[in-house]
DNA sequence: CGATATCCGTCAAAATTTGTCGTATATTGC
DNA sequence: GCAATATACGACAAATTTTGACGGATATCG
């Protein structure tokens, strides 16, 4: 398959909306409207409803990866009314393969290289070593890059 | 989800046995004990069954995966009796991007960005641009490997 | 012609992803 | 204290994808 999950597009979009309002702050331009309703004045805390209705991804869903993000540090959580969430890391040191790592199930290339997952052929499989340092360079490749480098673009 | 398929896997099993063959019949040493049954001459052509015996692969699948590497030039197929596949590329010249793109449902980092798949938020969606670019980044870093650079450790 | 092996369409089982619901917990304003 | 709001979390159903299996067609060779 070698995709990336909705949960995973779901938290760029966050987070280029936090990136983009982070701008706005700074007096700078965003690289896309916000579209910011009504008059109030600009919040850097944004609740799960406002995200999912500026990003179009359903409710609970993204609920559930804020909170993730949230518990990984990239993200800061505050209750109450008026609560939401804020950037807690600056993106430059958040890096793509830290995010996969959040929020796909695995980070591996492959199920058998998953320990839990004990592959009853290992000991005859002929490309445990192979794919091992593949997964290595893949996971290096994705260390390599920050999520800052991802959405300003 | 991000990961190889069974089918990729299979794939490099095959091709891992058949790079060791060819180290065989040129004097040298195989990587891993090839477990010749029978003292019959080394056949440079291996059955589907064969290869499914030696790699502990379930034959339907496997056969299917020869199949698909066959039409893409990178077996040799011959039907009939002792027929079955030789390598008809040289290693080296095959990256782990033609692989996926053989074997696998998509190279693409994500399903929106698959153009049969008319994903209706790409209009409002803010991260079209972050992730095309991500995403041949991607393609590049798996063109950028050679199957013989993964088999060959 | 018969034995063997590649080819190929279809389909069911299994696994994974995606989305939903219900509820508990924490904070703020009155 | 209490109501309103928002995060946190477990469990579960629907949808999608992967994996594997079956049946039969086609090609080659002795
Ligand atoms: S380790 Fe599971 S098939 Fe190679
Ligand atoms: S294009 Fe489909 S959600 Fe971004």
């Amino acid at each position: 398959m070698n995709k990336l999950s909705k949960k995973t597009e779901y938290a760029l979009m966050a987070l280029k909306l936090f990136s983009d309002i982070d701008l706005v702050s700074k007096g700078l331009k965003p690289h896309s409207d916000l579209h910011l309703n009504s008059n109030a004045p600009l919040q850097m805390t944004v609740s799960a409803q406002d995200i999912a209705d500026r990003t179009h991804a359903p409710y609970e869903v993204i609920a559930r990866v804020l909170q993730v993000l949230s518990s990984r540090g990239i993200l800061k959580a505050e209750y109450g009314l008026f609560g939401g969430y804020q950037l807690a890391k600056n993106l430059n040191e958040v890096t793509v393969h830290e995010l996969m790592d959040a929020l796909e199930s695995s980070t591996d290339l492959t199920k058998c290289l998953n320990s839990e997952n004990d592959c009853d052929l290992s000991s005859k499989c002929t490309i445990v070593s192979p794919i091992t340092q593949l997964n290595t360079k893949v996971q290096n490749f994705y260390k390599s890059i920050s999520l800052q480098e991802v959405l300003h673009v």
